[in-house]
DNA sequence: GATATTTTAAACACAG
DNA sequence: GCTGTGTTTAAAATAT
C-alpha cells in the first residue's frame, strides 16, 4: 500500500476542470486562513459531472420529450453540442450507448490509423528525398539503404495489418460488406507491396508524386482484408470515393483517384514533415524559412543514414507503442461493456440505424468479449426496466446515496469486480461507503486505517487521491453523528449508529409516487453518471475525453442500474444474515461495543424528543419512508 | 431563494 | 519532528 505523507495534501482537485470559481472563491476567513493556494482547487465539483451539470439547460419536460423519442445513436451524436452528457445519458438506451462507444472506438481507430498515414508519409517522403539526393550516391550503397527501407515499410505494413486484424478480433472494427466505402478507405493505403518496390525507386517524372501514386495504388491492403465499414458514420469531407479493383494475385485493392487534388502531399509549398516553419522530423525543431531550406536541411541533416534509420526505428517503436496502448485500451473497452451489459443469452434490441454491434463481426453472430471470467455477465439492468422508465431526468449529481435504503450492499455485490479493477468512482455517498465497510465485518467495527484499507481493497478508484478521500474519510466520521467513535482494546473503533443514519434521511420522501421515482431514477443516474465521467476523465486517453469524441454521459446508461439500486431489499448482510439492516438501539450498541465516552450520551441529548422513542420501525418516521421507497420502485420495476 | 446534503480543502490539536 | 487520527471550519455544487 502507498503511504501518504500529510505533506501530499494535495491540491490535486482531480483532473482541476473543475475550475468553477474556484480560484475567485476562497475564503479568507475562519479557521481557514490557508485557503491560499491550495484551495483553489475549490472543493466542490471535483467531479467532471459537476462541471457539465452546470451546463445542462434542459428542462425535465424537455427530457421527458426526448425519452419519449427514440432519439437515435445518429441524432444524439449529430448534434453533440447541444445535449449534455447528462442528457445523451438519459436519452440513450443501453443499445444506444453501446452503438456510441462502438462509433468512438471507430474514430479512434481512424486517429491512428491517420497516425500511421502520418508515419509511412515521412518514411516515403524522406525515402524520396533520399532517392533525389542519391543520385550522386554509388548505386549499390542506395540499394542497400532502399532495403532497409523497405523492410522498414513492411514492418509498418505488418503493423497495420495486425492491428486491424486485432480490433477485428475484439470487435472494434465490424466487417461489413454492405458497406464498402466506408471511412476507413479514406485511411492509409501507403504501404508498399513488397514486389513493387522497385517501382517506386524509378522515381520518374515529377519527385515525390510518382512513388506516393504507386504507393497509394498499391497500397497496404487495409480495406482487402478489413473492408471496413466501421460503425461510425464517414465523415463526408473526406476524400472522394475510391474505386476498388482486383490484383491479378487476387488481392483486392483500393485505388485513389490519381492526383487527388486534395491530397495535401501536393500542395506546393508543403511537406509532411515540415510545418509552421520548422522541420517534424522526430527530434529535430530546425526553423527552415522556406520549403527549399527544408528540403535542403532534409538532405542534409536526415540523410540516409544509421541515425536516420534509427530515427525511423524509434518513431515506428513509437507507432507500435500506440498500438499496443490502443490495444490494450479496447480491451479493457470491450471487458468493462461485457460486464456491464453485454448479455450474450440476450438478444440486442438493436434500433439504431448507424451502428453495427461488436458481434457483427464474427460469423457466429456471437458476441466475442475479450475479457475473461474477470467480467461477469451479470445481468446489471433489471430485464423489466426499461431505459425510459429510468430516464426520469433527475439530478446528476447526486450520488446514490444511504439515502435509499441501502443499495450498496447488492450493488456492490453484483458489481464488486467492476469496482474493484475499474478505475471508477462508487456512487456512493463517503457516508454510505464507510456505513457499508463497518457493517461488513463480524463485529460491525473498523478503525479507520480499516475502514482506509476497505476503500482501497473495494475500489480501485481510492487507490489513487489517498490524501483527498482520506480526508473524506476521516470528515464524514467526524461530522456524521451516525459514526461513532469507541475506544477498543486495539485502539478507537468506529460503529455506526444505524437510527442517527435512518435519521439522515430527509423527511420529503413521503411525497408523490412521481416525485419518488424521479428522485430514485436521478440519484442513481446521475451518481452512475458521474463516476462514468470521472472514470473516463482519467482515462489515458485523451481522444475519449474530447468532448465531440465521447459524450461521458453517454456510457452511463451502460452502468450498472440495479433495482437494488430503487428499492430492494435490504441490505443483505453478509455477516449476521439478517437481512434488514441492524436498527440498533443505543442499548443494543452498548452491547457491543463500549461506548467511551460523550458520543452516545451527549447524542442522546442532542436528539429531539419524539422520533427517538422506542426502536420501533412501525412508528419511526424513517422506516416508513422507506418502505414506501422499496415498494414504489419495486412497482416501478415490475 | 432558503435550506440541507455532500464533497473537498485546510488548519489545528493530540497522541504515539 | 513526523505521522496518524480526530475535529472543526469553510466553500462550492447540488438537490429539495
Amino acid at each position: 500500500m502507498m503511504v501518504e505523507s500529510a505533506s501530499e495534501t494535495i491540491r490535486s482537485a482531480p483532473s482541476g476542470q473543475n475550475g468553477v470559481g474556484s480560484i475567485s472563491g476562497q475564503a479568507d476567513g475562519g479557521g481557514g486562513g490557508a485557503g491560499a493556494a491550495g484551495a483553489g482547487g475549490g472543493g466542490a465539483g471535483r467531479d467532471p459531472a459537476a462541471g457539465a451539470d452546470s451546463n445542462g439547460e434542459m428542462s425535465p419536460a424537455e427530457l421527458l420529450h426526448f425519452q419519449q423519442q427514440q432519439v437515435p445513436v445518429s441524432v444524439a451524436m449529430m448534434s453533440p453540442q447541444m445535449l449534455t452528457p447528462q442528457q445523451m445519458q438519459q436519452i440513450l438506451s443501453p443499445p444506444q450507448l453501446q452503438a456510441l462507444l462502438q462509433q468512438q472506438q471507430a474514430l479512434m481507430l481512424q486517429q491512428l490509423q491517420e497516425y500511421y498515414k502520418k508515419q509511412q508519409e515521412q518514411l516515403h517522403l524522406q525515402l524520396l528525398t533520399q532517392q533525389q539526393a542519391g543520385k550522386q550516391q554509388p548505386k549499390e550503397a542506395l540499394g542497400n539503404k532502399q532495403l532497409a527501407f523497405q523492410q522498414q515499410l513492411l514492418q509498418m505494413q505488418q503493423l497495420q495489418q495486425q492491428h486491424l486484424l486485432n480490433l477485428q478480433r475484439q470487435g472494434l472494427v465490424s466487417l461489413q460488406p454492405s458497406q464498402a466505402s466506408g471511412p476507413l478507405q479514406t485511411l492509409p493505403q501507403a504501404a508498399v507491396c513488397p514486389t513493387d518496390l522497385p517501382q517506386l525507386w524509378k522515381g520518374e517524372g515529377a519527385p515525390g508524386q510518382p512513388a506516393e501514386d504507386s504507393v497509394k495504388q498499391e497500397g497496404l491492403d487495409l480495406t482487402g482484408s478489413a473492408t471496413t465499414a466501421t460503425s461510425f458514420a464517414a465523415p463526408p469531407k473526406v476524400s472522394p470515393p475510391l474505386s476498388h479493383h482486383t490484383l491479378p494475385n487476387g488481392q483486392p485493392t483500393v485505388l485513389t483517384p490519381r492526383r487527388d487534388s486534395s491530397s495535401h502531399e501536393e500542395t506546393p509549398g508543403s511537406h509532411p514533415l515540415y510545418g509552421h516553419g520548422e522541420c517534424k522530423w522526430p527530434g529535430c525543431e530546425t526553423l527552415c524559412e522556406d520549403l527549399g531550406q527544408f528540403i535542403k536541411h532534409l538532405n542534409t541533416e536526415h540523410a540516409l543514414d544509421d541515425r536516420s534509420t534509427a530515427q525511423c526505428r524509434v518513431q515506428m517503436q513509437v507507432v507500435q507503442q500506440l498500438e499496443i496502448q490502443l490495444a490494450k485500451e479496447s480491451e479493457r473497452l470491450q471487458a468493462m461493456m461485457a460486464h456491464l451489459h453485454m448479455r450474450p443469452s440476450e438478444p440486442k434490441p438493436f434500433s439504431q440505424p448507424v451502428t453495427v454491434s461488436a458481434a457483427d463481426s464474427f460469423p457466429d453472430g456471437l458476441v466475442h468479449p475479450p475479457t475473461s471470467a474477470a467480467a461477469p455477465v451479470t445481468p446489471l439492468r433489471p430485464p423489466g426496466l426499461s431505459s425510459a422508465s429510468l430516464h426520469s431526468g433527475g439530478p446528476a449529481r447526486r450520488r446514490s446515496s444511504d439515502k435509499f435504503c441501502s443499495p450498496i450492499s447488492s450493488e456492490l455485490a453484483q458489481n464488486h469486480e467492476f469496482y474493484k479493477n475499474a478505475d471508477v468512482r462508487p456512487p456512493f455517498t463517503y457516508a454510505s461507503l464507510i456505513r457499508q465497510a463497518i457493517l461488513e465485518t463480524p463485529d460491525r467495527q473498523l478503525t479507520l486505517n480499516e475502514i482506509y484499507n476497505w476503500f482501497t481493497r473495494m475500489f480501485a478508484y481510492f487507490r489513487r487521491n489517498t490524501a483527498t478521500w482520506k480526508n473524506a474519510v476521516r470528515h464524514n466520521l467526524s461530522l456524521h453523528k451516525c459514526f461513532v467513535r469507541v475506544e477498543n482494546v486495539k485502539g478507537a473503533v468506529w460503529t455506526v449508529d444505524e437510527r442517527e443514519y435512518q435519521k439522515r434521511r430527509p423527511p420529503k420522501m413521503t411525497g408523490s409516487p412521481t416525485l419518488v421515482k424521479n428522485m430514485i431514477s436521478g440519484l442513481s443516474y446521475g451518481a452512475l453518471n458521474a463516476s462514468y465521467q470521472a472514470a473516463l476523465a482519467e482515462s489515458s486517453f485523451p481522444l475519449l475525453n474530447s468532448p465531440g469524441m465521447l459524450n461521458p454521459g453517454s456510457a452511463s446508461s451502460l452502468l450498472p442500474l440495479s433495482h437494488d439500486e430503487v428499492g430492494a431489499p435490504v441490505e443483505p448482510l453478509p455477516s449476521n444474515g439478517s437481512s434488514s439492516p441492524p436498527r440498533l438501539s443505543p442499548s443494543q450498541y452498548s452491547h457491543q461495543v463500549q461506548v467511551k465516552e460523550e458520543p452516545a450520551e451527549a447524542e442522546e441529548d442532542r436528539r429531539p424528543g419524539p422520533p427517538l422513542g422506542p426502536p420501533n420501525p412501525s412508528t419511526a418516521g424513517p422506516p416508513e419512508d422507506r418502505d414506501l421507497e422499496e415498494e414504489l420502485p419495486g412497482e416501478e420495476l415490475s
